[in-house]
DNA sequence: TCATAATATTCCTTGACACGTATATACGTC
DNA sequence: GACGTATATACGTGTCAAGGAATATTATGA
């Protein structure tokens, strides 16, 4: 289980991860948002922090877990050789209008994605 | 076995849409360029076939399997919700120094990654 | 020091899956 | 129609990781 691949491959670590991307928390938190069990979290939490996935910092009893992109950032790469597949057209009107948005964001022009 | 990220958590299969990612390939190629059994290699196929990530077109009696991208293209979406942790400061210089690369590419200016 | 809260770890069981070997199927050629 | 090539499938086996239950560890506060 060294890869991040294998690492992100287990929902309840994505879950995980995905919590973690808006803030850090405590495993008490983890475990309450997500509805899993203590332990289920801790060792969660321990093969992500093992893999670099995660960092801890201690807070009196509790430990507040903080995302490490960097790993993250592996699978970014690894799917950069593929990218050209879908966003090959899309690529230069995406960010025609992506430089259109940030010109007329006080406008409102209600551009959705997808 | 059914979320995208379980089937390419599979060194060898991720090898195979690599290798896909050049060019469309038959069984017998494949076998040889990443060194694996022809049992093992029509395995993966076969999983990354029903799981969509690629796609199979008979000829004679080779079988030529090409990429389709969709699936991967959930691995980028999920990516997404962590990619300002990386893209953030890098981002503007990024399309900064991409689009000053490409009116400059003729000068060679020695701009290397990382 | 005792009680309680928060988190980590251990043990056990179970299921999934990747592999190798062997065999089956399909196609093309003589 | 027999043979060779290309690919697929079946079967048996070993490994490994996830989950649950119980317990251990660490910190806090009275």
């Amino acid at each position: 289980m060294e890869s991040a691949f294998e690492i992100v491959a287990e929902p309840n670590r994505r879950a995980i991860l995905s919590l973690l991307a808006s803030s850090e928390r405590s495993v008490g938190e983890i475990e309450r948002r997500l509805r899993m069990t203590q332990p289920s979290v801790s060792k969660h939490l321990r093969v992500l922090r093992e893999a670099g996935f995660v960092e801890s910092a201690v807070d009196a009893q509790r430990r507040l877990y903080r995302l490490k992109p960097e790993r993250l950032e592996e699978l970014d790469a690894w799917l950069s050789q593929f990218r050209r597949f879908w966003s090959e057209q899309v690529d230069a009107l995406e960010r025609h209008l992506d430089r259109m948005d940030r010109r007329t964001q006080s406008k409102e022009k209600t551009r959705r994605k997808k």
